[in-house]
DNA sequence: TCGAATAGTTACCGACCGGTCACACCCATG
DNA sequence: CATGGGTGTGACCGGTCGGTAACTATTCGA
């Protein structure tokens, strides 16, 4: 009959392994990857570290495992963006730029696939190759968005936007929030402008 | 009579000071600061841990300082650009994209300022003020250019371009060479262009 | 009901870290 | 020659880290 006993069901009710993930990732996110050890992971996760290392082989594949999660919760981000505005690209664009301009004030810690990069400056991590796939594909789903919305030289805009809020993310904590990351909504907008976005049919 | 007996400068003519400032400097920025040692970056400055200590209260000191180093050297970049182009805004920014271009192909490291910040999670470490000082500085030196080129919105420009150059360096890290970093270049054009940098004269 | 898989607990290991101490050393200046 | 400040050396401290071992408790399906 289900019990549901927890209360809490971010505690009980979820497998270990997940909960070790999730909290991994955002332990990792606010104290950076060399900055939390992996006891303090399995406790704030409600288990410990035995548990952990039964799932993981170490703390590398945790770490792996914790950068595609990340990635996980922005796909759903992009289901939104077709959701929201069926078959407008245009829209979609825009509501790309809103959308990430929002995390953008609203998140303090930057993007974890690039935090994770930078940190970890050992050559050959395994994280890096993972790391570098993941922000391909995020970077490509842009470039088909631009691409479809018959923008001149699609390719470079989307080059210029990922740019830009890359740069707005590690500008915001590197300047401070009233430095260029400020005006990154303008920005993307003035980019947008000056390749054709609303040269065709305008709102 | 001067002897100046060491073959190797760098190790024995410059002040165990000063060495060990740039040599961290260097170390931070391969292995990052959390990934490299007191003992390591003495060793390498051919010093000693003790020697470190009595420059240096604490290897927070020790990074701050390093992190003034690194900006120190850009200071040199600004004062070319003006050498080079004697009262010629447009031309200087059209210069300090291609240096900046230049730079972001030949090091294989991002911004030692916005690395560390990204690093640097424990909230009031002394580096965060200075890095935030440092990076305020030379974004106003580049929003000064901007304004002197008459450019429509100059403080717009400056800080597409900020983001831009930001989003560059992180973006190599995280996505590769191959990623949007590589038409840097051809986005800060489009957005010169489209601010009217080359709308009064052309060349 | 039984047994195997999974999870929790405690203790432990070797390595490394930031930082300090006491002491010997070198070399210029008086 | 003396002396004193900057430097080199090695040992040491307490703490933390990633990772492992041995044992117990829980759960759940056959």
């Amino acid at each position: 009959m289900k019990p549901e006993k927890s209360d809490r069901a971010s505690e009980e009710k979820i497998a270990p392994r997940d909960r070790i993930v999730s909290t991994a990732c955002q332990l990792f996110r606010e104290h950076g990857i060399r900055g939390i050890g992996v006891d303090a992971i399995a406790e704030a996760a409600s288990t410990n570290k035995m548990t952990l290392y039964r799932h993981f082989g170490s703390k590398d594949d945790l770490v792996c495992e914790a950068l595609k999660h990340s990635s996980r919760t922005l796909e759903q981000a992009w289901e939104d963006l077709e959701t929201d505005n069926p078959g407008d690209p245009r829209a979609q664009l825009t509501a790309w730029v809103k959308a990430r301009a929002q995390c953008l004030s609203s998140e303090p810690y930057g993007c974890d696939l690039a935090n994770a990069a930078v940190e970890l400056k050992e050559q050959g991590h395994p994280a890096h190759a993972i790391i570098e796939t993941l922000k391909m594909e995020q970077h490509s789903r842009l470039a088909d968005l631009c691409r479809s919305t018959g923008v001149s030289d699609p390719e470079l805009l989307a080059d210029t936007l990922s740019m830009l809020l890359e740069g707005a993310r590690v500008s915001k904590l590197a300047a401070g929030k009233e430095g260029p990351s400020m005006r990154f909504t303008r920005a993307c907008e003035a980019a947008m402008v000056s390749f054709g976005l609303y040269a065709q049919a305008p709102s």
